[in-house]
DNA sequence: ATTCGTTGCTAAATCGGGTTAGCGCCCGAT
DNA sequence: ATCGGGCGCTAACCCGATTTAGCAACGAAT
């Protein structure tokens, strides 16, 4: 085995004094507590020289902290797209000189509560409560013990944790600003979810609130949404369905799809159709999946924050412990990251002059709308 | 703040023993030492009653354990592929009731450095250093102090390390069985390494091994490789302008892609070259990247078994741990993890009549020899 | 009646630090 | 000479467990 760790007595010893005076020396409390010049010299020379370093679990079992935090997510660890969330929050805690207990209840609640355990049995000072994708969570009550963060969720239920998620909405504003500063006005159609709020994936939040930020950014501007094709789920297949479908009775000019896996079957769709990306028809998407910036043409689209996400989860925790500390009580805010867009390939300006695309929408002949003011989409109308 | 935690001193008060006795039977010594029926009985009640936990940061400054083992990785944590290497470590560890920090270390070894100093600092009972890619790696001499495992990775030195790796050599094997099975002889060209043994990209301790299994397999069944295109890096763009470059001199039946980017490089090649796979090229690739199963047609691979070679590295640092208990010496074996093939759409069988095949290859009419015995390639011969 | 051995339990030391209370010592003031 | 007080340091307790050494009570053997 290894030679014995250095502890705090051999440094007192080597520097001639108490283990009190070295470990107030230490903690740099000694200028505080009178130790003089000479003396703190000693111990810090002694200290250098073998190379101390306190042993955290003993400082843990006296203070009650342990410099660690603990990380539990659904199964973020295994997504790539989420990975970055944990290299963010390790990055962060780092700079602090924290570590991050890992762990994956695979949505499992008994699971989750035994993780959780054991992470308060090992004195953790806080914890991340991570999902896989934005969404809301029955917060467990074991975690009312410890200071604590939602990551990438809401609360089911009301309760004081602060929660940290990328900014959708805004990101449906960008999705859409992209396509309007490239003189798109007509012929924009949705791919995953929409025209309507309702018309979304189960339980998807992103869905919702990129839906609205598109239609708030599009509304601005006066343009409309001239149809969607909603997916069940968002995945290559059901994107290349979807689009192929759209194909059969419409000419889209752009397209808003919900996702980069769903952009990838579009792409399939529109190669199907013989059109070309983007001088056909542009495209704009969200997510930044890896697969974005290997797609040809590369995909322009918005990205999640993943790394960001999981730096500032932890910059709210270490707050959400500092006034832990102080005793504060206060509501759990919710904190929104920004999603930043990726200009790449898949839109083109559109071609058309601005006047002729104002008269042709004055004359109906696209983006119809119905009664309530909603486009009519293959004759479904929102619910 | 929450209620104190449950300590061994509430557990006996309430049974009315002394610490120590409470110790014994909680720890299931009881028996061993003598304790009493009645008594055991008295602890167990009030430990359940009061829901009483150890806490390890405790038990940890007594016994020198924590129950928790240290994962550091170049980059690990973020790339999927990997990330399911960290998924089976949580769970093999998880099953034994050890937590897992997390480290990643970006390749900077100062960094690593103060990573396995706060590892050990917390009195982490063994480490994985794990590579983000199979490759060989400088071991830090700071890990000599506790007990360690190599993942993915093969010490520069020579040290007594045990290393857990995939068995690429084999996966070349299944790669190459996977064609000739299918009635492939010839035309089957490499992507991405070969044909030679230095033909590979700088570092890449899987090109080498794959090549191998790969000509092994080949050449037990007689046949050869009919040429091979080298790329300096393994992404997209270098399978495409290295399938291009190929189909321009010659006609392919059969292509060994060295990993699934590499592959989807080549099925766009193809396409622009107007063949369908698989009916024209056959493909078979290896690693298993979430892209393989969303190209169309979906792609056969040799996988990475990233989840078991995370369990595995688990499994053996647990057997390194025992006997570094025990105090034996051992030197470091390298532990071998199967890779599995992903049968899918991407390889049709060789249409061509087995005995017409080998009438050709009897001709020479492909798979010239040169004066070495080495497939002759555009003009090069191995090195 | 003493000695010896079990039986069934506990006091006390230990791990490696942090923290409180207070001990000598010297100096200046009364 | 005596007292008060600042200075510089340390003894001792604490965190929550494990572990060693040993104590009382009782019965059996000498």
């Amino acid at each position: 085995m290894s030679p014995r760790r250095v502890t705090l007595a051999d440094v007192a010893k080597a520097a001639g004094v108490s283990r009190t005076t070295a470990s107030l020396v230490l903690s740099g409390r000694g200028r505080e507590l009178r130790i003089s010049q000479d003396v703190e010299q000693r111990v810090l020379r002694a200290a250098e020289e073998l190379q101390y370093r306190p042993n955290i679990v003993s400082v843990g079992l006296r203070t009650g902290t342990s410099r660690t935090i603990g990380f539990v997510s659904d199964t973020v660890a295994t997504s790539r797209l989420a990975g970055d969330m944990i290299k963010g929050a390790l990055e962060a805690a780092r700079d602090r000189g924290f570590m991050l207990f890992i762990g994956e209840t695979e949505g499992d609640a008994e699971l989750e509560r035994l993780l959780l355990q054991a992470m308060q049995d090992r004195q953790v000072d806080g914890l991340i409560l991570a999902s896989m994708f934005t969404r809301t969570i029955k917060v467990p009550k074991a975690v009312t013990a410890v200071p604590a963060v939602l990551l990438n969720a809401l609360p089911k239920q009301p309760t004081p944790l602060p929660a940290v998620l990328p900014d959708e909405v805004e990101a449906g504003r960008s999705a859409a600003r992209v396509l309007l500063e490239a003189g798109h006005r007509d012929g924009i159609y949705l791919i995953g979810a929409g025209p309507g709020l309702r018309d979304v994936p189960r339980e998807s939040v992103a869905a919702v609130e990129r839906l609205i930020g598109i239609r708030e950014a599009l509304g601005e501007a006066g343009v409309e949404v001239a149809g969607a094709r909603t997916c069940p789920d968002w995945q290559p297949e059901h994107g290349l369905t979807a689009t192929r479908d759209l194909l059969r009775t419409a000419q889209p000019r752009a397209l808003i799809c919900f996702n980069d896996r769903i952009a990838m079957g579009a792409y399939q769709a529109l190669d199907d159709f013989g059109l070309k990306v983007p001088a056909d028809v542009s495209i704009v998407s969200f997510d930044d999946h890896p697969i974005a910036s290997w797609m040809r043409p590369k995909l322009t689209t918005v990205a999640l924050p993943h790394y960001d996400l999981g730096r500032k989860a932890v910059d709210v925790l270490f707050a959400e412990i500092e006034r832990d500390r102080g005793g504060d009580e206060r509501a759990g805010e919710v904190h929104r990251v920004p999603m930043p867009v990726c200009v790449r390939d898949s839109v083109a300006p559109s071609d058309e002059p601005y006047l002729v695309q104002a008269a042709r929408q004055a004359r109906g002949s696209t983006g119809k709308l119905s009664a309530e003011g909603q486009p009519v989409v293959d004759g479904e109308t929102e619910g």
